[in-house]
RNA sequence: GGGCCCAUAGCUCAGUUGGUUAGAGCGCGUCCCUGAUAAGGACGAGGUCAGAAGUUCGACUCUUCUUGGGCCCA
């Protein structure tokens, strides 16, 4: 039978256990192999985590709703696929590789071996899968962790091949020349989606003024400001608003030029010699910057008209370098001008710029602002902070770089509201097809769909390319003869390979090895190689809800590599064979992190299965926001206030951690921190002492639920009311968590939590105590038994460890025939019968009168242990007054306030003396000089008066022979109970206290007194709760007569068997009311 | 400049067909409690629901604007 409850609730021993328990027990397995064939499917699609570091707390937050939800839809017989995702490729791999390996640039790479530089990457790909899989056993995450997708597989990076080729077919993949945000140190170009996230941050730069001498004109000049001082090396042009007014201004002997509502950077005393519109300055001649530099000789510099020209900062003449901004070299386009690159991948300068040829573009801004010093060009030279793109991963400054990038056209953008855009447009354009995909799927928040709307009509085309190591091996195949291929397949590639094909067989589809195939140009048939790019690392994540539904035992993992097991076959799949895919697709629900995932995975994925398949591969999406420290700033390793997973699994245990994450506004950023996980622990520990408390009793009586059954008709209120609640609880529970609201299924179990503690079971308390095992008793332990199995099945996606821990001595222990596992058992379904609303209504109200009650008698200094004779109770609701006919609803109310009856009343005036207070202000402009008079007769006033006024009867009066008449606005009106009352008063509840003492309510008092007196003493002396005592005494004779007086309620509330006065006795003196006695008690013998 | 979100007690946050008196936890104050006791409980103080206007019989809730904060795009 049921084993004893330990004191403390150690969360992280207690999972330990259980963990071993579902191990050995093959719990898991159980579940799946029940639901596997259901014909109710819950097609859950894991978005793929990292696998390159162990996982943080907020790793945490997902995988938690992940496993919720997919263990609630399993209690309720639904079959899943329970497949974890890894991503694998990318240059967040090749960072920590090349950190582990010392590396400091793509030159240690290449001298180190591609081959032998891809294989660490797969190597730690596979050393942190492990670690995430611990880690997530550990969160209690149960997935079918031998047969997790690696995005590194073979049929993730050709089922990609397959979607490249589509958008190939469909004419979208073409090589750009683009000015990309770059990262000198990766040597790579960073798309829009990576820039986003961490890109910014504030950085300050040496910013210039500089002149730039216009041509035929004598000492006049073009002011033009700039940030980034080494892009003026590249100047080709100035840019003015065609619709602004410039000045033209004179400071000494110099003329300058610049927008009017920038003249506050004029530095010291200046003349305005003319105001002229923007337009009249285009086609101007100058001098650029730098001239002198070969790179620069065939520019002919010049003045463009550009409607982008603000006046925000600068001076209205904006510094053009195409080869060095994307803004920049979409007006080279427009105004046919030059292009100057001036870096290589490095960020070094390239020939042809003179003495910085060689030079890193971190290191020239100083010799730079030097070099146009000594050249008499700078006008002014400050320092200015602004947000500046870095790189994701290593925090390097970008520059813009003119880049051969490739890229998949998604299609133009219309000046027009996305419900306005024609199907024919729309077939022209690829992202009102994603919007479409968009509209399709539910958004949880909603705003969700707003914020990936928003996205896709600002997004540029993808950039799908990256000049590194370890990532997909894009299959465009670019031919001297300028004509380019995209290869769908590895059938394809096999197909068309004319050199290679040998040195590849039987690897990976990864660089060096794919790189040796060769195929013949298709146009001009010359022979020619892949392109050296990898891929966008979205385009690995975007694939998984094709490539990686296949049956779970034949999908890649790196074990079942090594041992053998695994044996890629083109033929198997998406597309190739779509009967098992067709099963699980579309996913029913995904979650993942908002933040971030609107231009990354989930901009990814329906792009992907747009093109595809033209659908949403999603239908229910729910996001939830980041976790912050507890004081609610970001969590940084370098910070110091980042909390690794395991950390806090040590510390406070999964299933707190889940708790917490569950009972979260998904929303909302989630403060994470121990302090407040104590606090939650706290609450927590109220249903760990329900528990605990209905163990002890049912281990004392022997009590054994198995078989038993709740008779309706013998249950009491409380047990009714409780178990109303209860069913209440599981109607939520239900509803919150098929409409993904784990919040509220939280906030309600923890008030549930709260009234089966402290109402339901402080007030049955005494059921359980009694001796004698009766009807009433069982009904108490099965009403409690049944409020608890329930709770912890409801609970028990969101803790499974613990409601196993419970359930395996409330449940199992019990009854051998109960499913071996909480896990195992149906999740709740609401019994309608059960729910009486009213019930439930009426015994809040009473809950009401009871704290009512209690704050009359603070106020009134009577404390609980003195009875009284009686309480008044009125209610102007006719309807709400109906409850205190029920004589068990009364019984309450006078028991919980010790009060020996309770009496409807209709006229709460008749306790209270109401006073009028005037209210000078507006009795001040009507009487004037006479109000101290009238203010007077209004204090005066007798209490019955005052009532009619507060029920709005004016009030006559004859004043120097003139009526005056008193209405409620003029004064304020005063309750004060009368004595020997008190009132307390919420909304329509009024409840009066009648403090009139008796010898017998006195005296009754005293003996209450005595108890708690004497259970002081039982407590000192530490005696066992069921121990008999014999009690002497001797003293005050009122104290004396009390204890006389009340003999059997004091010893049987005490256990004493023996009361008597013993005047030699020898104990503890008391003190009550001023009055003393001596009290001494042994433990009887027995 | 455009988009999205947020603003409720000292702190952290709940509060959906718009409805009487806006809630919880922590903290604070005063107490109670031998039968869950290294627990538990009661009572209390603390709010112009950021501000303004509008819709409405009625607005924390809906609309618009303003202010402050966060995120994204340009």
């Amino acid at each position: 039978m049921y084993k004893d409850v330990p004191q403390n609730l150690d969360f992280p021993e207690l999972e330990k256990r259980i963990q071993k328990f579902w191990e050995d027990n093959k719990t898991f397995e159980k579940l799946t192999a029940r639901n596997r064939g259901s014909d109710k499917r819950f097609r859950f699609l894991d978005g793929p985590i990292t696998a390159n570091n162990p996982m943080g707390v907020h790793h945490a937050w997902g995988r938690t709703y992940k496993d919720l939800y997919q263990r609630y839809k399993a209690m309720q017989g639904y079959d899943g696929r329970y497949q974890n995702g890894f991503d694998c490729q990318g240059l967040w791999v090749e960072v920590e590789v090349e950190k582990e390996l010392g590396f400091k640039s793509k030159k240690d790479i290449e001298t180190f071996g591609l081959d032998n530089f891809v294989n660490k990457c797969k190597e730690r790909v596979d050393k942190y899968s492990k670690v995430q899989t611990d880690q997530s056993k550990r969160l209690g995450f149960w997935m079918d962790w031998d047969n997790s997708y690696f995005t590194m597989a073979p049929e993730n990076n050709y089922a990609i091949w397959h979607f490249l080729n589509k958008c190939y077919q469909n004419g979208w993949i073409y090589k750009g020349n683009d000015v990309m945000p770059w990262c000198a140190r990766c040597g790579i170009a960073l798309s829009d989606m990576e820039i986003a996230t961490e890109g910014y941050e504030e950085k300050t730069h040496k910013s210039v003024y500089i002149k730039l001498p216009i041509n035929g004109r004598t000492s006049e000049f073009l002011l033009v400001w700039t940030t980034t001082p080494w892009t003026l090396t590249s100047n080709v042009a100035v840019a003015v608003h065609p619709d602004f007014i410039y000045l033209k201004v004179q400071q000494g002997e110099e003329t300058f030029y610049l927008a009017k509502g920038r003249k506050e950077i004029l530095k010291g005393e200046y003349k305005i010699l003319e105001e002229l519109p923007g337009k009249s300055l285009v086609g101007l001649k100058y001098q650029g910057p730098f001239s002198y530099l070969p790179a620069q000789s065939a520019v002919e510099h010049r003045t463009v008209a550009w409607k982008d020209v603000t006046e925000e900062d600068g001076t209205g003449m904006v510094h053009i370098a195409p080869g060095c901004g994307k803004e920049d070299f979409a007006l080279s386009k427009q105004e046919k001008l030059p292009v100057v690159a001036p870096l290589d991948e490095a960020g070094n300068y390239l020939e042809g710029f003179d003495w910085l040829s060689g030079k890193n573009v971190s290191q020239v801004a100083d010799d730079i602002i030097a070099d146009l010093k000594k050249r008499g060009l700078l006008y002014h030279a400050h320092k200015f902070t602004h947000r500046y793109p870095v790189c994701w991963r290593c925090h390097s400054e970008l520059v813009f770089r003119l880049v051969n990038e490739w890229f998949i056209s998604m299609g133009p953008v219309y000046d027009k509201p996305y419900d306005q855009v024609t199907v024919k447009e729309k077939e022209n354009s690829l992202r009102y097809r994603i919007m479409d995909s968009v509209k399709t799927a539910r958004w949880i928040p909603e705003f969700g769909e707003s914020r990936e709307m928003d996205w896709l009509k600002n997004m540029n085309d993808w950039c799908i390319s990256k000049k590194r190591y370890w990532g997909l091996a894009l299959p465009i195949f670019e031919c001297k003869c300028g004509h380019f291929e995209v290869i769908g397949g590895y059938n394809e590639l096999q197909q068309r390979a004319v050199s290679g094909w040998e040195k590849f067989q039987g690897h990976s589809p990864h660089r060096p090895w794919v790189d040796q195939v060769g195929i013949k140009c298709s146009k001009c048939g010359q022979e020619t190689s892949r392109i050296p790019d990898v891929g966008n690392p979205w385009l690995d994540a975007g694939i998984v809800s094709y490539a990686t539904i296949v049956p779970p035992d034949e999908c890649y993992t790196p074990d079942k590599e090594k041992s053998g097991k695994y044996k890629f076959d083109p033929d198997r799949g998406y597309p190739a064979n779509k009967e098992y895919w067709k099963q699980w697709f579309p996913a029913e629900f995904i979650t993942e992190c908002f933040p971030g995932q609107f231009r990354n995975w989930f901009y990814a994925i329906l792009t992907m299965s747009t093109v595809l398949e033209g659908r949403a591969p999603f239908q229910t999406l729910l996001g939830h926001a980041l976790v912050k420290d507890e004081k609610g700033d970001e969590m940084h390793k370098s910070r110091g206030n980042s909390i690794p997973f395991d950390e806090a699994a040590d510390k406070i245990g999964a299933d707190l951690m889940r708790w917490i994450f569950c009972r979260q506004n998904a929303t909302q950023n989630l403060h994470f921190g121990y302090h407040t996980a104590a606090e939650f622990k706290r609450k927590l520990l109220t249903l760990h002492n329900v528990y605990s408390f209905y163990i002890t009793y049912a281990k004392l009586d022997n009590f054994n639920p198995a078989g038993k059954t709740l008779d309706p008709d013998k249950l009491t209120l409380l047990d009714r009311w409780i178990l109303s609640e209860l069913n209440l609880l599981i109607q939520t529970a239900k509803a919150s968590l098929d409409n993904y609201e784990a919040m509220t299924l939280a906030r309600k179990i923890e008030a549930f939590v709260e009234d089966l503690s402290t109402w339901y079971v402080r007030r049955s308390r005494r059921r359980f105590w009694k001796s004698e095992s009766d009807s009433d008793k069982e009904l108490a332990y099965l009403t409690l038994y049944q409020c608890l199995e329930t709770l912890i099945r409801l609970m028990a996606p969101v803790m499974p460890f613990w409601t196993e821990e419970i359930y395996q001595n409330l449940v199992r222990s019990a009854d051998p025939q109960a499913p071996e596992s909480v896990h195992l058992t149906e999740y709740p379904s609401a019994d309608e019968k059960m729910i009486d609303q009213k019930l439930s209504e009426e015994m809040a109200l009473v809950r009401k009168v009871v704290s009512l009650g209690h704050a009359a008698r603070k106020d009134s200094k009577m404390k609980v242990r003195q009875p009284l004779q009686k309480i008044y109770y009125n209610n102007n609701n006719v309807e709400n007054n109906l409850y205190l006919k029920d004589d068990e609803y009364k019984y309450i109310i006078c028991e919980e306030l010790n009060i020996k009856g309770i009496e409807l009343t209709n006229n709460v005036s008749q306790f209270i003396n109401y006073r009028a207070k005037p209210i000078l202000a507006t009795l001040g402009p009507k009487y004037g000089k006479n109000v101290k008079t009238i203010a007077d007769l209004i204090s005066n006033l007798p209490s019955t008066d005052v009532y009619k006024l507060k029920l709005s009867v004016p009030r006559e009066f004859d004043f120097q022979g003139n009526t005056i008449k008193v209405v409620a606005d003029d004064i304020e009106i005063i309750e004060e109970p009368l004595p020997n009352y008190m009132i307390k008063r919420e909304g329509d509840e009024i409840i009066i206290l009648d403090l009139t003492l008796n010898e017998s309510l006195i005296g009754e008092g005293l003996a209450r007194e005595l108890v708690h007196k004497i259970q002081n003493l039982r407590k000192d002396s530490g005696l066992e709760v069921a121990d008999r005592i014999e009690i002497t005494y001797s003293g005050d004779g009122e104290l004396e007569a009390a204890l006389r007086g009340h003999d059997k309620y004091i010893k049987s509330e005490t256990l004493a068997v023996i009361l008597e006065k013993d005047p030699a006795v020898a104990g503890q003196k008391i003190e009550i009311n001023g009055k003393e006695i001596t009290i001494s008690i042994n433990q009887a013998q027995t």
